[in-house]
DNA sequence: TATGAATGAGATTTCATTCAT
DNA sequence: CATGAATGAAATCTCATTCAT
């Protein structure tokens, strides 16, 4: 019963998240959502604060799986394939839905307070940044690597944030095809990629 | 009286954010900042959420400032010159601090369910998005100066976004640079700028 | 368990005006009355007002129920029968115990300015308006039937009124007394009862 | 200045609980309404109690002044003519404003838990029952005159009560004509006046 | 395992009063 | 004499959590 409920708690969670910010979603709403009472919640996470973190926890968890599925699948071994992958990842479907994306942002803002909180963000955001780093490293100098990959994560977040506020949601296609101009951009001023501006993604 | 208190109670929100997160930030909190009795918030502003939006328009009125400040002070008035104004403001000393950067993603967080704040956060985004675009569109076809003006925009919410998720703070050089390089990539492709890998900022 | 904790939360109201005021009836102190906790009452009537208006719902239930009862026990149809049944029913035992006198007169003075006791109050008065009306239009004729109804009320509420502010309480035998005094005396000016002031109450 | 100011309070505090009731009638609304600053209330009358016990008093001397007024203006020293005064008196038209009726209810219902306001209506309450119980011991025996006395106060309070309650405020006219009806029955039933159906009220 | 009744801490807001100017 | 800035107490309401069933 327990993995059920938890799974079922924490996509109520990301509902409420959705529909009334961080700040409303008390354990009733999300109860509600679930339709199951609000004392479930202490028992199977011992308080609201549980619940949060298992929730940030199964977002960073989905997102870590999405990238890692793509470069799995990868047939072309390329740090443009491989950052390409990143890319696609952190813009995959279960991302970018309303209620991740939400519950995503509530997150960071609130995750700048919560030490628990923070160490998974931190935790993420390092692995974002050593991967892009990693591949960009395999065709240009340490330091300019460095600074193309704060510069893509940079990139990638600031889309993800522009998509999260905007009223109608994030444009996942744009997003990725601005991301991707951007890579394209990067590689090419190091010269490995003379036909950049004409690859496209679907 | 009515001003200073204004000033001095807004000061102290964007301190007791700063220091404990807006969901911590109790009017008790904020009023113990500023050095006044709680009750004296409801008296100036007609309550807490008058506060929080009085304090997002001032934030919002000092990043006005600080890109318009730049702008009238550029002796070239060629593109390049406006947009790199516009980065600088952003990244001005006022907006990095480590106060107003996390009142800044705060209320960003908060905007996605508050219609108010929600309001003057669009506004905001607009004005950014039409200035980037207007002054891409003086070098490059409408098409491309949206893309431009799009992934510009992202660039610089997104490095602002990660400097106040890290401990440190934004390192608002390396941000500024990181932007500067962004848009002399922009630029360059569009070749109207043959040199622009060499120009830098100071 | 609700309609438990309703009834014993309206008679907690009941008794903490009684004792204080309705000025002074706070939320604890009504709760401390019951032997619950205060954070209940907003659980089961939505708030204070949800309260007191419920409150006054029972009232004027016990009230119409009073004289509805008696009524119905008649085995006598005239009207002086019905208008003595609707008199009794007023001084009725739980009408008059302080309690409930008191309470019914912080109301009356509270409908004047809230909506909703002013719609229960004014049902109520018609109410007893229109009965009376009815029966002395079976003796006399309308004109004098409405002053004769109006006057009864007024007598009605003016002894209970001064019967709730005498610190002893109301006298329900005298108040009795005198309302069918009057009542006799407004019969017999229509020559329909002779023996009018040689009929008593029990 | 300060009867000037008094006088200019109290009023506004007639004023102030006629538009919203006595609960809501703040020290800041009054102020506002005399069109002057919160603080002088606790100048002049110690705080905001000393206010409205003044402004009771206020309303009771009126009510005694209007009452004596009629009585010494009498050229005819009969008890009718001394009890058709009392009437008068208690519908004289500074009671049955808007303004007065509504104080006047409102602490009815407050002075049944602030001793100070109770004093002063049980006071006005004997004199109204005292001096009719006088003139009707004139032309009836004790006991009856004092169950005479008990009625026409009744009846006076409750035609009274019903006015302020009636969202059109109170008939002053049809009040004295049910008054003086009820007068005329009760001094009828001992024969000592045989024209009393007959005599009228302007 | 699950409910929902109940608590108590905490947050916002209102308001009478005080006091320096 | 009068103002209005400021305080602090009190009141209502919300909500996470606990516990008996």
């Amino acid at each position: 019963m327990e993995p059920i409920r938890r799974q079922q708690l924490i996509k109520a969670t990301m509902a409420a998240i959705d529909e009334v910010g961080l700040a409303e979603a008390t354990v009733m709403r999300i109860a509600r959502h679930a339709g199951v009472s609000a004392g479930i919640i202490s028992h199977y996470f011992g308080g609201k604060d549980g619940l949060l973190e298992a929730t940030m926890r199964q977002i960073l968890t989905d997102l870590s799986g999405a990238v890692s599925a793509r470069r799995h699948a990868l047939e072309d071994n390329s740090p443009r394939a491989h950052i390409g992958a990143i890319i696609e990842g952190n813009f995959d479907r279960t991302q970018v839905t309303g209620p991740a994306a939400k519950t995503w942002l509530a997150f960071w803002a609130s995750s700048m307070h919560k030490p628990i909180l923070q160490r998974l963000q931190y935790v993420n955001d390092r692995r974002l940044y050593t991967n892009l780093c990693h591949q960009f490293q395999r065709v240009m100098p340490r330091h300019d690597a460095r600074n193309a990959a704060r510069g893509l994560a940079a990139m990638i977040d600031g889309l993800w944030l522009r998509g999260a506020l905007t009223p109608e949601g994030l444009d996942a296609a744009e997003a990725r095809h601005l991301a991707h101009t951007y890579l394209n951009q990067l590689l090419t001023h190091h010269g490995c990629l003379e036909e950049a501006s004409t690859t496209d993604i679907h």
